[in-house]
RNA sequence: GGUCUCGUGGCCGAGUGGCUUAGGCACCGGUCUGCAAAACCGGUUACAGCGGUUCGAAUCCGCUCGAGACCUCCA
């Protein structure tokens, strides 16, 4: 019993967090469609459950996480775009699905380093599990649970309805869904609206084929979570997460695949990563609206008039709940800019800060604070919050207005790194200086202060100016002077 | 149309019955400083509206207005 406290969307509350085997947490996430480039909103639910992982991780669980790569299914053409007849004759540029995967996977796993991800144990790929999806439908329709109809197997949801709840964890009722009419050929195959496919057969048009017991096809939406979450994970583990949007039916249809199959529930938390919005909207492909992590990261978006680094995006998106939208605004990230600055900044100087017999500040209980908060479904706002109580206390402590022990330096100095680098995900920006510029800056500052013992303000300011075009700010402290 | 969520001070954003100065940024005042910046200290501004429950509500209930999500691939 480690104290935490997970919000549980099957059962809308904060419920103890105990995993099924001791001390051992496996954990499934919904990973991108690798269809075109993952923009900043898919970015921040993985940045999400980073965190989640990581503080897992810092709590001392022995995490299995396993997020999937969707590579099948979704790919209809070239770049999931409308084909041209000219483009289809150029056999150079016609692109097979699986290479549009591979150069997205490739930028998807750079982002993953830049925005400071651990990566998961595993990231499985639908076309890698064909045979494993396919044995679960098998099971599904043995169970009764799914029929085959002219080499297309969908899933009984009436029939499941009469054994299982439909909607137990989206809280959808099948009677309210929307039965429209949807330009889909498959329609009128199915025997209930609301029946969804977990096999369909092959298009002429389709790139992406595999044999089958039903002939020739590809797999539905939703079961190759269901497929790869029971090989790695088990019929039954802890946690599965993935985005808000994917609630429904995404979700809803992998409790019933796995009822379905095995009878059990895969997960027992299911967690929901919000939205990350732009001037209100949700960020989305079809919108437009969404930008890009390495355009945030390189400043070549017209959203904004300067780079941001993906340190200081993380810390924006760590300032809200997880189970919160977010809306991304310049003003925004500028305030997440300086406060991270003042947070590394505090940090470091923790470090040379020197000590006495007493402490004037209780640490512990600010230390407490920090647990505290995470314990609390992961409340990374309340986390910074108390962050920003030590970074107050560090500074008065520099200043001679406060002191602090050595024991209690140790503690908060081990506590904050472990938060703000471990557990936060961030990292020391400011630490990062040129070995090489270290004594050079030394003598430049140097001859600065010997000029402002002359009272020679023109070469001091000259200095000062000069360092500010490249990019040096010069900080006069009461003693000294700092650079960064 | 159906289901659901949200509306907090200049901005972002926690908080769900009384005690949080939440926090960050901005702003104002002060300290420091050759000046400036940076640092530091202190301070102002709030709970969409109306009604109800309660000794007491930003927090619970109802209504109104507004915003958004899902119902179709979607993080």
């Amino acid at each position: 019993m480690k104290g935490l406290k997970i919000y549980n969307t099957l059962s809308g509350a904060k419920e103890n967090f105990e995993p099924i085997h001791k001390d051992m947490v496996g954990m499934y996430v919904c990973g991108p469609t690798l269809y075109s480039e993952p923009h900043m909103g898919n970015m921040r639910t993985f940045i999400n459950f980073d965190l989640v992982y990581r503080y897992l991780l810092h709590i001392g669980y022995n995490v299995k996480y396993v997020r999937n790569i969707t590579d099948a299914g979704h790919i209809t053409n070239s770049a999931g775009q409308q084909e041209d007849s000219i483009g289809k004759a150029a056999r150079l540029e016609a692109l097979q699905p699986l290479e549009i995967v591979y150069k997205y996977n490739v930028r998807f796993q750079n982002l993953q380093k830049i925005y400071n991800l651990l990566p998961p144990t595993i990231e499985p790929t639908a076309t890698g599990h064909i045979q494993e999806q396919i044995e679960i439908i098998e099971k599904i329709i043995a169970n009764g649970f799914a029929y085959e109809v002219n080499g297309s197997v969908y899933f009984d949801v009436q029939t499941y309805k009469a054994s299982y709840n439909y909607g137990a964890l989206s809280g959808r009722k099948v009677e309210e869904l929307e039965n429209e009419t949807r330009e889909l050929n498959a329609q009128g195959e199915k025997r209930f609206f609301a029946d969804f496919a977990l096999w369909k057969k092959a298009n002429e048009n389709d790139m992406q084929i595999w044999r089958s017991p039903w002939g020739n096809g590809n797999p539905g939406w939703h079961i190759e979570c269901t497929a790869m979450s029971t090989k790695y994970l088990g019929e039954t583990f802890d946690i599965h997460g993935g985005g808000l949007d994917l609630k429904f039916p995404h979700h809803e249809d992998e409790i019933a695949q796995s009822c379905g199959s095995s009878g059990k529930s895969p997960a027992k938390f299911w967690m929901h990563a919000n939205m990350l919005n732009v001037n209100g909207k949700k960020m989305s492909k079809s919108l437009g609206n969404f930008f890009l992590p390495q355009e945030i990261v390189e400043g070549t978006t017209d959203l904004f008039d300067k780079a941001y680094s993906p340190n200081v995006l993380r810390f924006f998106m760590m300032q809200s709940h997880y189970r919160s939208t977010l809306d991304l605004t310049q003003e925004a990230l500028n305030a997440s800019e300086k406060g991270l600055s003042r947070l590394t900044e505090a940090l470091e100087s923790l470090e040379n800060i020197s000590v006495s017999e007493k402490s004037t500040f209780d640490i512990e209980s600010i230390v407490r604070e920090f647990y505290a908060a995470m314990n609390d479904d992961f409340n990374a706002p309340i986390l910074i919050a108390a962050l920003f109580d030590g970074v107050k206390k560090i500074n008065l402590i520099r200043d001679g207005k406060a002191s602090i022990s050595q024991k209690d330096k140790t503690l908060l100095l081990t506590e904050m790194q472990n938060f703000v680098l471990d557990v936060l995900g961030l990292t020391l920006e400011g630490g990062q200086k040129d070995n090489r510029l270290k004594p050079v800056m030394a003598l430049v500052l140097e001859l600065r202060q010997q000029a402002r013992s002359n009272k020679d303000w023109g070469t001091s300011d000259l200095i000062r100016d000069g360092l500010k075009n490249a990019g040096i700010t010069v900080k006069d402290g009461k003693d000294s002077t700092s650079w960064k």
